[in-house]
DNA sequence: TAGTTTCATGGAAACGTTACCAAGCTCGCG
DNA sequence: CGCGAGCTTGGTAACGTTTCCATGAAACTA
């Protein structure tokens, strides 16, 4: 007890942090074994074992995660980086991938985007310093050449997010927005519809794509004559969502049902809608894809393409657990389900 | 140029990270003088610097983090815990805070409570064993004793968002329930309601606190007499509000304004009012705190008691940036703004 | 009982950086 | 021209872990 000589303070109050050594003298062992101890080392024999658990718990003694990490070459650390984590698809996805990671001993790194590409190299080159142990990203384009450099130069496994990057070595969650819209066009013309109008993100991303591939399939299937003006891309933001759904409807031969593929862009669509004084889904049927919250309760009269962000979530922290284990990649599509308006 | 022997793979390609050292063999330099040019020492030479960024650029060197924070004693992270990221309220606090902390260098880990003190707890002590340089915690409640325990052990600076602990050194970020719950009664009261009640969050935490004596202050400007049965108080998630608001429509003498205090609890109170065939406003008049997003959307009929959210965070960000450069604390109450329908 | 294997343990080296200290250099001033 | 001050620079010692190696003891076999 008073082989120590303690700082002045409380025995339990502000003393500065205590090492492993210390716990090492205190229990009369070496370093080397209280190591051992901590990180549940076999060959230690009871008694030391006990020891050492003593000497931990009269000194308070927290390991230190930064000496870890340097020493084993592993933070226990993920990266997420998102468009924008104030977007609830995303904050679902984050929220249960954490759930995922949490359990097993990772932490979280969350960075936005804000859908600059630019940003997003500087992010995971700073994830890259910062020696996460893997990364989920969502990109804001798949072409842009310094993001895939940063990527190509990260060594941790990496998750993409429905994004298709084919020289970029990872694993990938994808959401079948094919069908989805598929089935959205098919539920419009059924309903009549014969001037439907699809609006979503840029084509540099593997979503869009399949979106506009699922609402030429649908149109084809429902033997409605394809018109380019109908189809908007370009970016996943409400005022674009906004804008394109207001020239849409200002045109002399304009649409009368609306497909909205990304979650802002059918709150901008909705709001563009409301705003020229139609309604919904009388004057003009609205579509969106990705739900925000409660829909039934918020929009009743919407028809909706749904995808679990959980899932995706879950999937893509589960994807990315396997790779850090066994390094290998995996390619994971989730299904979508067109949620009919009751 | 063959100086050096590098493994075999490509001169850009898979190679094992680069260290300083080998940067400073590279450029013919001493360690410290890499370390100095890199990390913008004053005293260096013209000519050191460019030798030592010539090296550093053909070299593609990455500084780790990791053995700077083990050195330097600082990991430029810091920690975010909500109860649920998922909440628009916490996620648009998040993304408000991590674009004030960014720039100057810091990163956000994040983690749930869910809503569980003895989560807050475990996750407080991971941070600090992960030397995080400051915390913004909105914890579950103010009275577990476990998390009071693990904030006082905690070394770095905290931002408490909407709590308040006497006993903790921490600034303190809250809003103004007090004036906006005040102001949704007065509001209820001059359009004839005279059964007013309140559901929000439990008493442990300011926030359900200050929107009680709201409450209160507002009935009794009013001249409403306080009935105890119309307050009630328990928890933040949307089944809370169901189910209370089934309660409390299901009674004798049922009120005809409902003011739902927190986010979730509005969505919950509205779906109970919905499932109960009334009409809102005419029948029940819900008045949400913390409103979802784009509100004159999705419930144009419903007045709202708002708050910033991303004001918060980035009110959260500043004032721990403020605490980790003077180690001074402060607190700052913002305005809850009560907006009407239409 | 002696030799060999196994096992627990302590000590030292290493992870990659920063900070301190001392030494060399140049410059200025007397 | 000589000496001290100031500015750069290189080397070394930390930061707190983990891992490897060698040692000693104990257990087992012959």
């Amino acid at each position: 007890m008073a082989t120590d000589p303690p700082p002045i303070g409380h025995p339990e109050g502000p003393e500065a942090k205590v090492t492993m050594r210390e716990v090492a003298i205190r229990a009369g062992v070496g370093l080397g074994s209280v190591s051992r101890v901590l990180s549940g080392h076999p060959a230690v024999s009871e008694s030391l074992r006990q020891k050492v658990l003593q000497a931990v718990a009269e000194l308070d003694y927290e390991p230190d995660f930064t000496a870890m990490s340097l020493r084993r070459g592993s933070t226990m650390t993920v990266a997420f980086l998102v468009r924008d984590i104030a977007n609830p698809l995303f904050s679902d996805m984050v929220k249960a991938a954490e759930a995922i990671l949490h359990p097993v001993g990772y932490s979280v790194l969350l960075l936005n985007s804000d859908g600059d590409p630019a940003r997003d190299a500087a992010h995971i080159r700073l994830f890259a310093r910062r020696r996460v142990d893997g990364l989920i990203a969502s990109l804001a384009t798949e072409v842009h050449a310094e993001s895939l450099a940063a990527l190509r130069a990260f060594k941790a496994p990496v998750v993409l997010v429905d994004r298709h990057v084919p020289e970029i070595e990872a694993s990938v969650v994808s959401s079948d927005h094919y069908s989805g819209v598929r089935a959205a066009v098919k539920h419009l013309a059924g309903r009549g519809h014969r001037r439907i109008g699809l609006i979503t993100g840029p084509r540099e991303v593997l979503a869009s794509r399949e979106r506009t591939r699922g609402y030429k399939a649908g149109l084809r299937s429902a033997g409605i004559h394809y018109d380019a003006g109908l189809l908007q891309t370009g970016a996943y933001d409400a005022d674009f969502g906004t804008d394109k759904t207001t020239r849409l409807l200002e045109t002399d031969d304009p649409p009368t049902g609306i497909i909205a593929g990304g979650l802002m862009v059918g709150y901008g669509s909705l709001r563009a809608i409301r705003a020229l004084g139609l309604s919904v889904p009388d004057q003009v049927e609205l579509v969106p894809c990705d739900s925000w919250p409660f829909p039934e309760l918020f929009a009743p009269s919407l028809s909706f393409v749904h995808r679990d962000a959980s899932l995706m979530g879950r999937t893509a922290a589960e994807l990315l657990l396997e790779s850090i284990q066994d390094g290998t990649n995996r390619e994971v599509m989730l299904p979508t389900e067109f949620v009919t308006a009751d």
